[in-house]
DNA sequence: CTGAAAGCGCTTACAG
DNA sequence: CTGAAAGCGCTTACAG
């Protein structure tokens, strides 16, 4: 590696100082059009880079925003990533990202890889830090937002979710006001999650406006996994009973339930409807077109970059909870004309 | 936000120099057992964070890993990430993301976001970066590993492949040895993908060997993208010609094209059989549960931020070509017991 | 509009 | 084993 160009190697070659350089680069002073234009040429034929660490220790921001997930699989992923970059980078920052691990892991530092010591702020997706951590950092003063996760209960951290209460009570409502069924199952996502909690809220709402009383039997632990998921139905239907339809938590577990129906001979929908949340981009290839709520994951990211970015920047913002709709498919008994 | 605790703080309370705070961290030259002690107390004690910029400048590392993905959806993204993670953190490195954009973006910095100003080394994910920027980091001595990608012609640069001509090889001659087709469709990638350029070299190995003649209406251009698949599987079919098998490029293609296919009354896997590649954790669920190519994404990821460390610390580095190999499910024509 | 100088918070030879 | 001091490469009052 040769030797690093540095600001002392423009200046002298612009002829001026390393303010004036430094002044350039951050137009945050005026500087004579023709200085400015001289030490440009010199940046761009030394190729001058500057150090990152150094403007960050001398201007005592980093510039940077931490994204904090806990080791999930899923096929949101990307889209909320993509998201998330798109404000990071629009905002002019660098993101730094730290993937939790849900098993503690050996001789990993007391200090979590990212926070306050390199970050300006941090957007924490859904269980991917404590609420004591998270209230420790916001009482400090620390910027902060959430992902898919509301604020804990002692402190207001500002947040984006989507709606899921809102999203599940429309499709429940779809299922029992278009298609007539009232035996309706429900799985609920991992103990604790939010988003879960939520769409169970909306599941009974739906039921309760209806007058339709909820059948514990129909209530499974699918944990927005695959397997599970499909166990959880599997157990469900042993019970003797068997729902009409089944809300199977998220769009990946609709495919896994799909697939353990089709192979006990159970037809999909005439005998048991079946609907998700997510619109994935798969929900459209399950063996049957998946009637499903749509959840804007990449604009929510979006919104969580620009959020924290506000916040940095000393303005006041507010938390959001973006809109999901229902997309008609054919799982849940529809016949869509065509069904992407 | 309070005033930050600093290593002059520590140093303080601790009553030594901070060059003896430094080394306690560091524990990189000899402390006496109690005087590390005593500076660990008051470590936790102020909840001391050392400031990574001012390591990063004194320390002339910067101990930061980047990582440049093009803009991509697909579901092998969070595995392939979530193994790079895991070898970054082990390293005791951190990790920067740079999600490259497929379109040029108004308003960007001629910098890119990452590279030697901020990072020790740099992951190129496939086309993340052009050949010219890869040779020019490398001629300055800039570490540099590629991932699902090979070195650029004048340049050696290290990096992690998967086996995608042998594996491909190996699904073929299975349809052709087990199931007995020799007209055989096959959807290419991205014009320039060389994940899709080998695949292609292992089809038409396999044809050869068996003395089958490949047919030219029989190759489309899926561009791993689900519905430009489907189309072109369309195209195919709309020659008048049937192919007995169609290699789809990829599982989230192959996902797209049997429900065009289904669509059509064409029965998978009796009309036409469907193979993908990838071993996509949603194969299992598709309508007809997909024969494919596993391939081992996390672990790829995670080698490509093994290597990239160890060629950060100096050490000498060979290339990586991962083995891939055959899932049987259904959709080849083989009735396997269980399919998952 | 520009420069000289202090300082950001660490690491690391150097000396003892 | 420990400390005093230089220095990493910038930014930013301060002065002009």
């Amino acid at each position: 590696m040769m030797r690093k160009i540095t600001i002392v190697d423009v200046a002298r070659e612009a002829g001026v100082s390393i303010s004036t350089v430094s002044r350039v680069i951050n137009q945050n002073t005026p500087v004579a059009a023709e200085t400015a234009q001289r030490v440009w040429e010199v940046i761009e034929r030394l190729q001058f880079n500057p150090n990152a660490a150094a403007r960050k220790l001398a201007s005592k921001r980093t510039n940077t925003i931490g994204l904090i997930v806990p080791m999930i699989g899923g096929t949101f992923f990307p889209l909320m990533f993509s998201g998330i970059e798109r404000g990071v980078y629009e905002g002019g920052f660098e993101l730094l990202v730290y993937v939790s691990p849900c098993h503690p892991v050996p001789n990993r530092p007391l200090t979590p890889p990212i926070g306050p010591q390199n970050t300006d702020g941090l957007i924490v997706f859904t269980e991917g830090m404590s609420d004591e951590d998270l209230s420790a950092l916001h009482a400090k003063g620390f910027p902060l937002v959430l992902l898919h996760r509301s604020s804990p209960r002692e402190c207001e951290i500002p947040y984006v979710t989507v709606e899921n209460r809102l999203g599940t009570e429309q499709l429940i409502d779809h299922l029992i006001e278009v298609h007539g069924y009232t035996q309706i199952g429900f799985l609920r996502g991992p103990a604790g999650n939010e988003d879960s909690y939520e769409r169970e809220q909306g599941f009974r709402a739906s039921l309760q406006k209806h007058g339709i009383e909820p059948d514990e039997t129909f209530f499974g632990v699918g944990n927005f996994h695959p397997e599970t998921a499909a166990e959880a139905v599997r157990l469900i239907l042993s019970s003797g009973k068997r729902p009409q339809a089944i809300f199977t938590g998220d769009d990946a577990s609709a495919a896994a339930v799909m697939k353990t129906l089709i192979e006990m001979g159970i037809s999909i929908p005439d005998d048991i409807a079946i609907v998700g949340f997510d619109d994935d981009f798969l929900a459209p290839y399950l063996p049957v077109p998946l009637t499903t709520v749509h959840s804007p994951i990449e604009e929510a990211g979006y919104r969580a970059a620009r959020l924290l970015i506000q916040q940095i920047r000393g303005e006041k913002v507010e938390s959001l909870v973006l809109p999901t709709h229902l997309v008609i498919r054919r799982s849940c008994g529809c016949i869509a004309s065509h069904s992407t």
